[in-house]
RNA sequence: GCCGGAGUGGCGGAACUGGCAGACGCGCGGGAUUCAAAAUCCCGUUCCCCUUAAAGGAGUGUGGGUUCAAGUCCCUCCUCCGGCACCA
């Protein structure tokens, strides 16, 4: 008899799973196993791992258990997200170094993995924020550079005020900064971008390819490329209105999901920021109203500005536009609600038939003009009567030579029209943006480009990188707007000219750390062992080998950041030639886990576990009290993963008694070594009594569910509670079983079942019992248990019966009995015949084993 | 507003393809053990009626429908969570 000391076999085993590379992948191209890519979000090494992130990890880590124990060769590694912010703030507080305060956090985290029995195979490991790492980000920005995917311009762009840098727009989604929340604001700036809108159409389409992904994040991603159809129609500025007569005939283009209302243009919006508008009012009556217009929508932030209380507001230019089917002379607005950064910055409006023009036109009198006749009403829709905007579909009127059409096939009769007149052509537009990658701050990779004042813009060539970070003994790493590199004259001053060999200055900002996070996986097939040179990013040969990643597992708010940004990513370095002959997308399964949650004592509400609500949980006291397979467990039994669960910290202790129940359990009964070799029942059930058979058919019931709730729908919650029935099966059956015929060796059957089932979910309790019941050689070894389909069947089935719908008895037959029989044992029972008495049976529905029904009247 | 997801005991959650609602666990109540407590073990635990038991009745957000049978399928409405939101 020992107890059950988690301390102490945690180490154990911690220490045995390391000394015998455990979970070291091997080379696909040797091992006869299949492979399987087990990849769970690296972290960003923040310092410390709360119970919540441990949900993530602890999935995987059983998955990669699971998988192994089947004979895969699983690759499951690990690494750090290690360039970003934090780093820098923490730094700046505490007057460290973000480099010093970024490995101590990862030497700590990673501590707190191997604790909590999280394996990976750590040969593999990368920090982004390693010189010999970040060297390959570089590349990655050349090769997109190489392909003309990586430009710099001056733009309006997401700042945030209190990072103190430039965001992309899925970072400042919903006008807040996606790290700290604060109100985004709009600069005008050179930056960096990533023409990830060329890839848009491929990323959208292959989301077919995802089909292992959750619904809901490709569907996020969906939305957010935003694809719509329409038309690009070419008006032009008019020779009329006020001055500026160089003006006139400028192409102002829009673009429009509704040329079927092309004949109803009342007038244009111009986005406060289209870049014509100076040169259109300059020198007009209406140029200082305008400009002040302009500069008072810049002023306002995109939150105000997109708030659903906030009114559409706009000013007339002066001057008018011509619509080309028609020739119309309309007047040319500036409009709040037109935005520069969709279609064209122009919006033709047809206040009839759109909302937004139909409240603007409305606000400042301008006509209003029906050209869609809704179906089935008699009179003519009259501007006049409008209360709101036509929008349906109907039949197109006053439309030229159109007029007549039903409208959803005047789209692509005034498309072809448009472009037999050359006016215009049928168009697809992209809500997604070019992506902003570069950031105004230090802790990053730096961009390799140097700007030399005779040949200018140059890349570095590879050769010469990395591009070093400068030691922070050299920056002032305060954020103030500009990149800290810039201040550090010497370091600017380095850059050298790859076509001239002049001198040059090195471009002071650094890349977001998504990029970094885009090619991570690749790395992982590929490290640079000990001893090779770091000659390349990765070997297209082991990319080969191993990628996809056959499951990712992570959170769903990476949906349209790093999930996305990946993609893209990889699809460049595809089609650029450096992957080889993959599938074309990363991630073949994804597996979003939900959050965990607690009451926070800040806002008294549940709010997902986070050192800023005030209601995280480390896992330390836990697993001193507990150990860290109690933690596993509890974590694995809260609920089903995908959805989020709420802590609750007294439950905790009923999954250390389980444990508990489990040990003594095996100890007092499963034959341990000690007591003499007991061989586990492996008989066809058919010389078993009663109570024994029941454990041996209970046990390969458990191995099958077990076995389907893992593998098809990672139910480990149902799949733990399975396993619990058994040992309470187990503990009811082993007093009567001590002393019958099979029955130790039934029991020592159930037991190692047992052990075998949790193995992947508490490894260390599972090894150790493993062990003691004098198996070697450890559990993944051992394989993952079989059951027998046959044992499974029970050969008496106790059988609901109900009169009308209600349940009023059950009967018990033996399995699989005729209908004939059923229905007579059903009639003939007592509680039956009660509640038919005054009434005729009409019908008796039977399913078999399950269920029988009497319909009586 | 639009697009997803979800509403089941005191709580977390189970429920195959339409077939016994509440598995498993937490909590709670009762008991055993103990000088006492902790720990452990046993019994009970959807609600209503009932001293108890038996036997009933009601019950899966709301209201309706399909069916021998509905948590599950169809329609209506309500609530909560997530995402997007003046996208032309």
């Amino acid at each position: 008899m020992s107890d059950y000391l988690p301390q102490e076999i945690e180490k154990k085993w911690q220490k045995y799973w390391a000394d015998h590379g455990t979970f070291r992948a091997a080379d696909p191209a040797t091992d006869p196993r299949p492979k399987f890519y087990c990849l769970t979000m690296f972290p960003y090494p923040s310092g410390t791992l709360h119970v919540g992130h441990g949900r993530n990890y602890i999935i995987g880590d059983v998955v990669a258990r699971y998988k192994l124990t089947k004979g895969f060769n699983v690759l499951t590694p690990m690494g750090w997200d290690s360039f970003g912010l934090p780093a820098e703030n923490a730094a700046l507080k505490n007057k460290a170094d973000p480099r010093e305060w970024t490995y101590a956090n990862i030497a700590k985290m990673k501590e707190q993995f191997r604790v909590w029995g999280v394996e990976y195979d750590w040969d593999r490991e990368v920090a982004t924020c390693d010189v010999p790492y970040y060297k390959w980000t570089q590349w990655v920005f050349s090769v997109l550079y190489r392909r003309g995917l990586a430009y710099r311009k001056k733009a309006p762009v997401n700042w945030c005020p209190s990072c103190n840098t430039a965001l992309a727009n899925e970072e400042a989604a919903g006008g807040m900064c996606e790290r700290c929340g604060a109100t985004v604001e709009k600069r005008d700036l050179p930056q960096w971008f990533f023409k990830i809108t060329e890839y848009a159409p491929r990323l959208l389409d292959d989301l077919q390819l995802l089909d292992q992904w959750p619904e809901t994040v490709r569907t996020m991603q969906a939305n957010w490329i935003g694809r719509s159809e329409g038309a690009r129609v070419d008006f032009k500025v008019a020779p009329g209105g006020t001055a500026a007569p160089g003006c006139a005939g400028q192409p102002l283009p829009v673009f429009t999901t509704r040329p079927d209302t092309l004949w109803g243009v009342t007038f244009m919006s111009l986005a406060p920021e289209h870049p014509m508008i100076p040169a259109l009012v300059a020198g007009t009556p209406q140029e200082k109203e305008v400009l002040a217009f302009v500069e008072r929508c810049r002023r306002t932030s995109a939150v105000d500005r997109a708030a659903e209380t906030a009114e559409k507001e706009g000013v007339f230019t002066g001057r008018y536009v011509t619509n080309p089917v028609n020739g119309e002379q309309v007047p040319l607005w500036v409009a709040n609600y037109a935005l520069m950064d969709y279609g064209t910055g122009a919006v033709m409006a047809v206040p009839a038939h759109d909302q937004r023009d139909f409240e603007f036109a409305k606000k400042y009198g301008l006509e209003i003009k029906v050209v869609i006749q809704p179906d089935g009403q008699k009179e003519p829709l009259r501007a006049e009567d409008l209360t709101a905007a036509f929008v349906d579909a109907g039949t197109m009127v006053n439309s030229g030579p159109l007029t007549g059409t039903p409208s959803p096939s005047g789209i692509p009769e005034v498309i072809k029209f448009l472009v037999k007149q050359n006016m215009g052509e049928g168009t697809i537009n992209y809500r997604i943006r070019d992506w902003l990658i570069s950031r105004q701050r230090y802790w990053g990779a730096p961009i390799p480009i140097v700007y030399c004042d005779i040949c200018g813009e140059q890349l570095v060539p590879d050769e010469d990188l990395p591009v070093e970070l400068p030691p922070t003994a050299e920056v002032d790493f305060r954020p103030h707007g500009e990149s800290p590199l810039a201040g550090d004259k010497k370091w600017v001053a380095a850059g050298k000219c790859p076509k001239c060999g002049g001198p040059a200055r090195r471009e002071t900002d650094t890349l977001a750390q998504w990029l970094c996070s885009c090619w991570y996986y690749l790395r992982y097939v590929s490290p640079v062992r000990p001893g090779q040179p770091n000659s390349q990013a990765f070997r297209k040969t082991e990319v080969e080998q191993w990628m996809p990643v056959d499951q990712y597992i992570g959170g769903v708010e990476h949906a349209v950041l790093h999930l996305l940004y990946s993609r893209f990513i990889f699809k460049v370095l595809h089609d650029a030639g450096h992957v080889g002959a993959v599938w074309p997308e990363p991630f073949r399964a994804l597996f979003t886990q939900g959050m965990i949650c607690k009451q926070s004592s800040k806002t008294g509400k549940l709010e997902k576990m986070s050192k800023s609500k005030g209601n995280v949980v480390a896992p330390d006291a836990i697993i001193r009290q507990y150990g860290a397979d109690t933690q596993r467990l509890y974590t694995l039994f809260i609920g089903p993963p995908q959805k989020d669960a709420e802590w609750n910290d007294s439950a905790v202790a009923g999954s250390s008694r389980f444990l508990k129940r489990v040990w003594e359990q095996v100890e007092n009964s499963g034959g341990m070594a000690a007591s003499g070799h007991v061989v586990p029942y492996a008989g066809s059930g058919s010389d078993l009594s009663p109570n024994a058979k029941a454990l041996w058919r209970r046990t390969h019931q458990t191995i099958k569910k077990v076995t389907a709730d893992i593998e098809t729908s990672w139910q480990f919650n149902t799949a733990i509670a399975a396993v619990m029935e058994l040992s309470n099966l187990f503990a009811d059956s082993a007093p009567s079983l001590a002393a019958d015929p099979h029955g130790p060796a039934v029991l020592r059957f159930a037991a190692e079942s047992m052990i075998r089932l949790l193995g992947p979910i508490v490894p260390h309790f599972s090894e150790e019992l493993w062990e003691k019941m004098g198996h070697e050689g450890g559990l993944i070894a051992a394989g993952w248990p079989s059951y027998d389909e046959a044992a499974c069947r029970e050969d008496v089935v106790e059988i609901p019966v109900q009169v009308n719908g209600k349940l009023r008895s059950r009967i018990t037959v033996a399995a699989d009995s005729p209908d004939d029989a059923v229905r007579a044992l059903a009639l003939a029972d007592e509680h039956v015949v009660k509640s038919i008495a005054d009434a005729t049976v009409r019908k008796v529905i039977i399913i078999p084993n399950r269920m029988v029904n009497i319909v009586a009247k």
